[in-house]
RNA sequence: GGGCGCGUGGUCUAGCGGCUAUGACGUCUCCCUGACACGGAGGAGGUCCCCAGUUCGAAUCUGGGCGCGCCCA
């Protein structure tokens, strides 16, 4: 039943109580699908259970469940899985830091006490999470929500590395890896952020070994001087001139007595510092390349221990122990008193820094677990290629081939407490290592027991990437599984194309030999005001839950979603981008407040489109051609996931086309007699346009959309349950379009001609309109349709005039498009209008010398098409005929002083 | 250093061979008109980054340059 509504609405009472119904109704409960029949699958890409949710997830979370609620109002049984990730070097600093603060020292904790307070942090913050998901309105369904760690979760971890290790796709080496010397584990690539730094660049001369040798050395340029005493050669470049014949002689390592060759490598950049390198193989990547490549070489030589000091038997005794960066100035200062610095100079370049410690990374040798990329890469590549997965925005495609095209092995292992174990064993009796799960009493050679268990545990993406089948059950068979798998559509952004994306595609194709999604969708990456990124160590991101309680959920999704579009990312200020939300939203819920006041109380739910007929109101009719157009408009966005082109469609449709024009065109209409049959029509068709965009808006802003649809008269007891509409409901009615548009050029017109003459708005002159086309013939023979435009307006009557009738001398004149327009005003009134109609003239005629310019071409003539060159042929009749009329109403406007009354109004033409 | 992408009124953006270049925010003027001042009406504001080329015709296609961003070294 229809009731009262506020003139505002508030988000905070209304937003939290849909939240229960739906809730209640469990609307997002998905049911069980046989395999094979039609479905829709999302998995919210689980946030890391360290932290709280920021805006990035709520642009994503928006996108999925827009998609969401669209594909369950189209009637798809629809499964949207919510998660949260362990997330384990970030979970287990962060809570480290948490004891520290409470002044407990973690590394007094066993591993077990660790893990055990890392798991009450965690069920703390999964609380906060999933508040947060729930007041975004995100329409999830909880009966399926998993996590990472848990028992369920950690059997596919630990069957998806068993596999993999019994293909000997995962084996155990001794590589370069990025080192966490704070945290001592190993990282990702991800977990590297290149910071710009502002360094030196030493020149250090690595002397000849005697002193008749034909130079007095090399100067090698180095940022790191401190790793000197690990160099096992001096590089240069095979064909650069100033190092030939150098190559295979000896230097001397300063600071000590060694000496080193002189070797020539492609690696080496001869524009960089003197073109010559120092080839410390245990602490760079490119080192150890080229020292592999050197057999004679050796490939380790370790001077830095996991913490990052020097150590170990090649370093000199003085600087044994010293942490990196006192090292550092100290080698700086030795070489300098033995006169071996040649030159210092600032040098700005790019560090890694562990984004989870934030001290730079040491590349470092050490043992770790590998998975082997080759095989599963290319079938990640191929299953782009053949578009199996389809990328969006496209744009992605290339940087997606180019990483995957030279795809590195993976590091899994990780040197922390807090993760997944790796299901290894050692016997060291026998020397015997095996997976396992669970790992045997004793070793099934040699019967020893116990048996030692790998330390390491298994890096987080090891386990996120399996999260498409994972949380459908995987490895089991499960009707889920086989029921929603795979999923439709993956929102994430677009930082973790590879790392996550990627990844899941590799295990996808592995272990069930398809795709684990149709379809990927990139969001872009916001930024605030000042263009940053959004980080947590900026501190810049807003808690999405303050923005929701300050402006609601549905401004706060909305706003996310229009006008920035959400692949682009970009700067966004939240306090303007939801206030033009919000106004959006007030204006929704102000048309409906204007529509329910105005309808019967015994009025029937909107079951069809009302029957119009060439009788019925035009704006009626042109409300239902332009709603038809926006249903296919919006649905053909949200299937090509177009979300911010849906969204703008139907703000440009609700506020534009239908509160601005067809409200106020058909407001006084409503307000006459209960029984006249065309407010009853109009009211229907205003309901039903009304009813049926409220659904298309629906999953946008689901809950101010279900509050509105239910203070309209409705079927059904939830409108995110409500069917979505389609075009075939309505009716395109071209002639009702060209009439209203004309309709629109005229009362422009005359609105703009009011304004230029600043005509008070309490004076209603009468107009004198003469049309031009035949749709303005039309518009102006309509009794009804010239009290609509009287009213939009402020005329006092609207009067159609043919060529050549008299108007009263006092005129105010324009040209539009569509019509010429007369307008009785005082002569003082008109100054500012002469003005105009002179900067109209000017823009006409330049339009118009233009057009000509192009038909004068003889070239233009013989090879453009002949539609093309009718149009322009019409375009430039169009101006000149305008271009004439506005000529003559200048030349009237100037005598107008002294003008008879009753002259005509276009030159007196016969 | 290599690769990819992007440059459209003050800001963000649509358009991707032929409309008088779209819209939002901001700004200015007028208006508290019976849904809404979180509003209405009307303005001002643009070398479509620059230079060549292709084409009858370029914001749109091609090449080069400049600027910015991202990814990989």
């Amino acid at each position: 039943m229809p009731r009262e509504l506020p003139p505002r609405f508030d988000p905070a009472s209304l937003e939290p109580r849909w939240q229960r119904h739906w809730e209640e109704k469990g609307v997002f409960r998905a049911p069980p699908v046989p395999p094979g029949s039609p479905h829709r699958t999302l998995v919210l890409p689980p946030p890391n259970v360290t932290g709280i949710l920021h805006i990035g997830h709520s642009l994503g979370g928006t996108c999925q469940d827009i998609l969401a609620r669209f594909w369950r109002m189209q009637g798809f049984p629809t499964l949207w899985v919510p998660g949260v990730d362990h997330a384990g070097l970030a979970t287990q600093l962060a809570v480290r830091q948490a004891l520290q603060n409470r002044g407990v020292d973690a590394s007094s904790l066993s591993p077990e006490e660790l893990r055990r307070e890392i798991d009450g942090w965690r069920r703390e913050k999964e609380e906060y999470i999933r508040t947060q998901l729930t007041r975004h309105g995100f329409s999830l369904d909880w009966s399926r929500y998993v996590y990472t760690m848990s028992p369920g979760y950690s059997r596919a971890v630990t069957t998806a590395f068993l596999d993999l290790y019994h293909r000997g796709l995962v084996y155990r080496a001794e590589r370069m890896v990025h080192w966490d010397p704070k945290a001592l584990t190993a990282l990702s690539d991800l977990e590297v952020i290149p910071t710009e730094t502002q360094g030196k660049l030493w020149y250090i001369l690595y002397p000849s070994p005697s002193p008749d040798a034909p130079s007095r050395g090399i100067v090698v340029a180095t940022t790191r001087p401190e790793t000197l005493f690990g160099d096992v050669a001096v590089a240069v470049h095979p064909s650069d001139e100033r190092y030939r014949g150098l190559s295979g002689s000896r230097v001397r390592l300063p600071l000590t007595d060694r000496e080193i060759p002189v070797i020539a490598d492609d690696a080496v950049d001869p524009a960089f510092g003197n073109g010559a390198l120092k080839v410390t193989p245990s602490h760079d990547p490119v080192d150890h390349a080229i020292a592999r490549r050197h057999p004679e070489l050796p490939s380790r030589r370790d001077v830095l221990d996991e913490r990052a000091h020097l150590s170990g038997e090649w370093v000199p005794a003085p600087f044994q122990g010293l942490e990196r960066f006192a090292a550092r100035r100290a080698v700086v200062a030795a070489l300098r008193e033995s006169g071996l610095l040649v030159k210092e100079e600032p040098h700005t370049h790019n560090v890694g820094y562990s984004d989870r410690s934030e001290v730079p990374v040491e590349p470092r040798l050490s043992l770790q677990w590998w998975v082997d990329t080759r095989e599963m890469g290319r079938q990640a590549l191929q299953a782009v290629r053949s578009g199996e997965v389809e990328i969006r925005p496209d744009r992605w495609l290339n940087t997606y081939y180019h990483f995957f095209e030279d795809l590195q092995d993976w590091c899994i292992s990780r040197q922390v407490v807090w993760g997944h174990p790796i299901p290894v064993w050692y016997c060291d009796a026998c020397g015997r290592s095996d997976a396992a799960d669970p790992i045997p009493d004793r070793c099934p050679g040699c019967g020893a027991a116990p048996l030692r268990r790998e330390t390491d545990v298994l890096d987080t993406w090891f386990s996120s990437w399996l999260w498409p089948f994972a949380v459908l059950g995987w490895p089991q068979k499960t009707p889920d599984l086989e029921g929603y798998f795979p999923v439709d559509t993956l929102v994430t952004g677009s930082d973790i194309l590879f790392f996550w994306v990627g990844r899941m595609i590799m295990a996808s194709e592995h272990f069930l030999g398809k795709a684990p999604f149709r379809r990927v969708y990139l969001t872009g990456i916001l930024r605030d005001a000042q263009n940053r990124k959004f980080s947590k160590h900026l501190g810049n991101s807003p808690d999405p839950l303050q923005l929701i309680q300050l402006h609601g959920a549905d401004a706060f999704r909305f706003g996310l979603v229009f006008p920035n579009p959400t692949d682009e990312g970009g700067a966004w200020d939240p306090k303007g981008v939801m206030e033009s939300s919000r106004n959006f939203l007030t204006k929704v819920w102000n048309l409906t407040r204007l529509i329910l006041s105005a309808l019967p109380d015994a009025m029937d739910p909107p079951r069809k489109a009302p029957p119009l007929g060439p009788e019925s109101p035009v704006p009626d009719r042109w409300l239902l051609s332009r709603w038809t157009r926006l249903v296919g408009e919006v649905t053909g966005a949200l299937d090509g996931a177009e979300f911010t082109a849906a969204a703008g469609r139907l703000h440009q449709f609700l506020w534009h086309d239908m509160a601005d024009w067809y409200a106020e065109a058909m407001k006084e209409a409503w307000a006459g007699k209960e029984g006249e049959p065309v407010r009853r029509e109009s009211l229907a068709t205003a309901l039903f346009v009304l009813e049926r965009s409220l659904r298309l808006l629906h999953p946008f802003v689901p809950h101010v959309t279900e509050e509105l649809w239910h203070s309209l008269p409705h079927d059904g007891e939830s409108l995110a349950a409500a069917a979505w509409p389609r075009p075939e409901e309505g009716r395109e009615d071209p002639v009702a379009e060209g009439q209203m548009a004309a309709l629109q050029d005229m009362v422009r017109g005359l609105r703009t001609l009011r304004a230029d003459a600043a005509i008070p708005p309490t004076h209603r002159p009468p107009a004198y309109v003469r049309a031009r086309t035949p749709e303005t013939a039309q518009v102006l023979d309509q009794e009804a349709l010239r009290r609509i435009m009287e009213r939009l307006s402020r005329s006092l009557s609207i009067r159609p005039i043919r060529e050549g009738d008299l108007v009263p001398s006092q005129t105010l004149r324009l040209v539009t498009p569509g019509s010429e327009i007369f307008v009785e005003a005082l002569p003082e009134t008109d100054a500012e209008e002469l003005r105009a109609l002179d900067r109209e003239y000017d823009r006409v005629a330049a339009l118009l010398s233009k057009a000509r310019e192009r038909l004068a071409q003889g070239s233009f003539r013989a090879r453009a098409p002949p539609q093309v060159i009718r149009e322009y042929e019409e375009k430039e009749k169009e101006l000149q005929e305008r271009l004439d009329l506005l000529e003559r109403h200048r030349k009237l406007g100037k005598e107008v002083a002294g003008d008879p009354p009753g002259s005509p109004p276009s030159g007196g033409s016969p």
